[in-house]
DNA sequence: AATCAAAGTGTATTTCTAACACAATTGTAA
DNA sequence: TTACAATTGTGTTAGAAATACACTTTGATT
């Protein structure tokens, strides 16, 4: 928590340079070692989790907004982010209302307002992120999608329609650039696809399929010096995969 | 247009009553004569279509904000609405700027602000439904999807990204509900599909597929009158109909 | 060299999709 | 009243795709 004049300043800041009543969450996919991984942050002294999430420039496209408060959480540009879904309910930040509202007053204050948050979730190598935390916060980290702290105001909605969305559009999107290193392996791969799912894929159907996209380049060198028959490297087709995602895989007629 | 008296009443009142910079647009789509409709207002005294619309009471969930609108446009309670997307290009509404911002001082022009608009569609009975104007408009009426006048501001991005939202939507889940009256024919039923994907499909896959799903009983009596066979009516069963919506159909693995 | 675990490749079975043919019904015209 | 046209109901079959499973290959370990 911030002392009375950080709060001061930032309420002012704020209410000169965003829009009011609107946020931005962002449920931020990582993949390592097998495991889906979320970025969570901690408030500072408190034992309180929340989203990455941040608010709109005046004159600040929301596409460019949400890119904005990625970048000051992982450092990278240009992340595969897609908008799911806006978050409306008038009691959803009363957790905040009661926490900030003695502290300031009202008119001034900048938190003890309804706030629309639009969720974004976004899919990054987990290898190039740099999690930092904000302002409010002592810590930005990686949780693993199956052991997450408990998310304080909507936050674990939030979570759960991201990830109840990603489940979707993997049936007709290709994923994977974003979240895969450059070369991977194709169990790899499929490990990723059992993570979001929660289930086991056949090895052999899951390689025919996904050679069958079409999408991706197998490398010559296969990757020596794991302990048993070295698998083969694969690389997404940038070009093709752009393809794919704009037109969709096959669903349905 | 509003005469400046009405303008500044209506701009005192929204801006006591609304949250700023939010509205929401709906693409209200219905179906008759197999033919898909669209719900659009004419401006009085000119020649300006746009969209239905309007804004979100301070402390109301959007849902009902859109639930309320819609009810004032086409008198229908318990329509089917689906938030789709957000459109938050801050040119967006730049075409109001100009036409708004001579009328008032910007202080009290409630049109000269940068709004984020929240799309919804809706799936209504075209029967059922009764258009009716809001203050702006001197019409409020269905318009072919095939020949829709030209929409102001982005309205004719959000009716494309509703349509293409809903194609997607057909593949794994129910539709028609909302959209057929009571009792319709096989025949009427695939024509609301091939309308929406403004595509041929076979009649007899259609039927085993539909039929296959579960979610339609046949009543004892054809339909009789017409100049041909008599066709059965179906319905849906409405328990069978909310479980798919929930669960969707199966797509991919 | 034998073994083990993981990866590569192939094949039979089942299910789903697509394409098509024919019978049944009803009003209309000869 | 009968033949016809138009439309609906139902069945069948070929091909494609998804599923389930078996065998081979490889490379480090012993």
């Amino acid at each position: 928590m911030l002392t009375k004049k950080e709060l001061i300043g930032y309420c002012q800041n704020a209410r000169k340079n965003y829009l009011p009543h609107i946020s931005i969450d962002c449920v931020v996919f990582g993949f390592h070692e097998g495991v889906m991984k979320v970025l969570t942050l901690k408030v500072k002294n408190e034992n309180e989790w929340y989203l990455p999430g941040g608010f709109v420039l005046k004159q600040e496209p929301i596409e460019t907004a949400a890119n904005r408060i990625l970048k000051e959480r992982t450092g990278l540009d240009e992340i595969f982010l897609q908008q799911f879904h806006v978050f409306g309910d008038p009691e959803r930040s009363k957790a905040h209302f009661d926490m900030y509202k003695g502290l300031l007053p009202l008119s001034k204050n900048w938190f003890v307002n309804r706030f629309l948050t639009i969720g974004y979730y976004a899919l990054v190598d987990f290898c190039d992120a740099n999690p930092a935390p904000d302002q409010f916060s002592a810590t930005c980290s990686w949780c693993d999608l199956n052991n997450i702290p408990e998310l304080k105001l909507d936050h674990a909605l939030i979570l759960k329609t991201a990830l109840d969305t990603l489940r979707l559009q993997l049936n007709y999107q290709p994923i994977g650039y974003n979240l895969m290193p450059k070369e991977f392996t194709m169990p790899e791969f499929q490990k990723l696809y059992e993570t979001i799912w929660d289930k086991k894929l056949d090895r052999r159907n899951f390689q025919r399929r996904m050679l069958g996209f079409g999408i991706l380049n197998r490398s010559d060198q296969p990757r020596k010096g794991g302990a048993h028959k070295a698998p083969y490297l694969y690389s997404f087709d940038l070009e093709k995969y752009k393809v794919a995602l704009n037109e969709g895989f096959k669903v349905g007629w």
